[in-house]
DNA sequence: CATCGACCTGGAAGG
DNA sequence: TATTGCAGGTCGATA
């Protein structure tokens, strides 16, 4: 039959730090837990203790699909030894040792990133949550209301560009819509990308309408787990420069160099721990 | 190639 | 309370 809790032993799991940190944007925070949605399942999250609870609104069977989301078996020490052995590394590292990488959907986290430009986190969240109240399918939740889903290609691509704008997505619409109508059209193959390198994917992904090598990057790392893939967005940019050349002003692209060469097999992976440091605790700009 | 403006719009910041 | 400047990017045009 299936139970509606499950308890994980986690060792060095930050929920708090990972479930905020601008990779995934389907989560909110109630008192201790987080309330979100994983594919068509709603669940409920809590860390105590070195435990993890979960709470579903129906009973489950198999929890593989919550331990594969949350990368529970992933080796954070062997990660994290990889890092470069440098101050600004180290700080990142120590300010919130336990943030994970998550695994998400490749399409949600693809239209996510999508929506993500030039929007702060927060903006980004209320605009996956429109677009999902409004087209996507209603789920049981242990809420009073229902959780919805996240709405598929199909219903997407559909959509006239003059209702996406109105769950506030602005000139994001388009692009959207767009990347939504590419995959139908079979421009490209998501259910491939996973067999592919990952400058095969990055190349595929940026054939979509509206990608380019900023969000290719995030659905590589966020979603098809190809940890050395390293993101460059402003704030990545102002963090390098500000730990790493205090002194000089190196453009984009020798950053980008910088980064390819220093942090090693796992780069996207100290990427998220630099963006979040830099996040909650500098003062960039 | 590197640079540059256009593209929407909500919700802060400083007058 | 009205105004202004800005925000996890991409695309196309320009020397």
């Amino acid at each position: 039959m299936g139970d509606l809790r499950k308890t994980f032993h986690v060792r060095d799991y930050d929920l708090d730090a990972t479930l905020s940190s601008g990779q995934a944007f389907r989560w909110q925070q109630l008192g201790q837990a987080w309330e979100g949605v994983i594919g068509g399942r709603w669940v409920r999250l809590r860390l105590s203790k070195g435990d993890i609870t979960a709470e579903a609104a129906k009973p489950v069977r198999d929890w593989a699909w919550l331990e594969h989301y949350l990368q529970l078996h992933f080796n954070l020490d062997q990660a994290l030894a990889t890092f470069p052995d440098d101050e600004p590394m180290q700080n990142a590292v120590a300010s919130f040792p336990g943030l994970r990488l998550l695994r998400q959907d490749y399409w949600e986290c693809l239209a996510s990133f999508i929506l993500s430009a030039t929007k702060q986190i927060v903006q980004i969240r209320q605009m996956v949550m429109l677009l999902s109240k409004r087209y996507g399918e209603p789920i049981a939740s242990n809420d009073d209301d229902p959780a919805f889903a996240f709405p598929t290609i199909k219903v997407i691509a559909a959509c006239g560009e003059k209702e996406l704008r109105e769950c506030k997505l602005g000139f994001r619409a388009p692009n959207l819509l767009g990347a939504a109508r590419d995959i139908l059209d079979k421009k490209i193959d998501l259910q491939r990308l996973p067999t592919l390198t990952s400058s095969e994917a990055r190349k595929e992904l940026m054939k979509l309408h509206g990608v380019g090598p900023k969000i290719a990057d995030c659905v590589l790392l966020f979603a098809g787990g190809h940890q050395e893939v390293f993101p460059v967005d402003v704030w990545i940019e102002r963090a390098l420069q500000q730990l790493y050349f205090p002194k000089r002003r190196p453009s984009a692209k020798q950053l980008r160099k910088f980064a390819d060469t220093h942090f090693g097999p796992y780069a996207g992976f100290a990427q998220q721990y630099l963006f979040h440091h830099a996040r909650v605790h500098l003062k960039l700009k």
